[in-house]
DNA sequence: AAGACGGGGTA
DNA sequence: TACCCAGTCTT
């Protein structure tokens, strides 16, 4: 751990990200819980993606105690489209934690945040040094491409003993984001810019004729292909929804009634079959599109099925609900279905 | 140690 | 279109 630059790199990434750094809404704030959701938002995000959702967030939960109070319907609703809607539900929980177990602060502690929900090792070294400036290290994928490069190691107890070095004598705050601003416009993971990196002449990578991704561990992949046709059920102006369960897929959200199959074939009549145990009365459906969507090992072709309604019956049970039109966009639903939403807008707009 | 969990990016 | 990305929790 001797001969690793430690000084310069810390003085070249400073002065590098000063002069590059975004200008992004969290960096904005020192406040810890405001940190605290962006970090949790970013995970497996990215910061486009996350800006409009970060914005809605704060201004309708703008502290720990309101997300602690707010019910979790209306906490997904604000994730809806986001993904991993894990992490919303787990935002809510660690919220009455902090206000039951720490007054309404986020504890400054690393072993006190950890047994928060949803935070791990990463979001916790984050709010430690970007929310109090402690010199912890916040190893994302980001940092780990970066110093697995710059170093040319792969494995992460290595990994993790240079982070923590090269934090330890430095702007905590500001040197863990320059690591991670490096990676996420610089070092990228297929084609880095290595003409516009601070870090050039020290990288161990930069002499191969193609850098080396030496962070990949987990791959490994394989998908299934799913039809999952969905059944968009109007009936006076109202659409039928259905909420899914709680340890499912999609947990919790609200949905188009429709079937998850392995099989290409029959998806019309499985439709059918799903509706009529509703006792739904309604005309010949019409197809209307057809959607793609990935859902983390699943590949979706989902048809969408217009189903017009011959009267109005009461919702089939508790899990079920008619919903006005309108209304249809303050319910927490994924981004499958607001695709599919999609089509029927524009099916509406070519039909007028 | 391995798998589940979304959605959007790039080549 | 095909492939890539990557924190936390659970099993």
């Amino acid at each position: 751990m001797s001969a690793k630059n430690f000084p310069v790199i810390r003085r070249k990434l400073l002065g590098w990200y000063k002069k590059n750094k975004r200008d992004l809404p969290w960096r904005r704030t020192r406040d810890p819980y405001a940190i605290w959701i962006a970090e949790t938002m970013l995970q497996q995000t990215q910061v486009k993606t996350v800006l409009p959702y970060y914005e809605r967030f704060l201004n309708t939960f703008p502290s720990v105690e309101s997300l602690a109070r707010a019910r979790l319907e209306r906490v997904l609703r604000l994730w809806s489209g986001l993904g991993y809607y894990r992490r919303a539900e787990n935002l809510k929980t660690a919220a009455r934690q902090v206000v039951r177990d720490h007054g309404g602060k986020l504890p400054r502690e690393y072993s006190q945040l950890r047994t928060l929900a949803g935070i791990g090792d990463y979001t916790a070294g984050a709010i430690l040094s970007i929310a109090f400036g402690k010199n912890y290290p916040a190893i994302d994928g980001n940092v780990r491409r970066v110093l697995g490069r710059l170093y040319a190691i792969a494995d992460d107890p290595a990994l993790r003993d240079v982070a923590i070095e090269l934090v330890r004598r430095t702007q905590p705050r500001e040197f863990n984001q320059a690591l991670m601003e490096l990676g996420a416009t610089v070092c990228t993971p297929r084609a880095p810019n290595c003409a516009a990196c601070p870090l050039k002449s020290e990288c161990l990578s930069r002499s191969a004729a193609r850098p080396t991704n030496h962070s990949d561990g987990v791959r490994a992949k394989y998908f299934t292909e799913v039809t999952w046709p969905l059944a968009i059920v109007r009936c006076g102006g109202k659409i039928l929804l259905h909420r899914r369960a709680a340890a499912a897929l999609l947990a919790r959200l609200w949905e188009l009634p429709g079937v998850e199959m392995t099989r290409r074939d029959g998806e019309a009549s499985a439709l059918r079959r799903q509706l009529r145990d509703l006792r739904v009365n309604f005309a010949k459906p019409r197809r209307i599109g057809d959607i793609r969507h990935s859902i983390t090992h699943r590949r979706i072709r989902a048809p969408v099925y217009l189903f017009d309604c011959t009267a109005l019956i009461a919702a089939p049970g508790p899990r079920w609900r008619w919903v006005p039109r309108r209304r249809v966009a303050h319910y927490p639903v994924s981004s499958m279905t607001k695709k599919a939403l999609a089509v029927l807008a524009a099916h509406e707009t070519r039909s007028a």
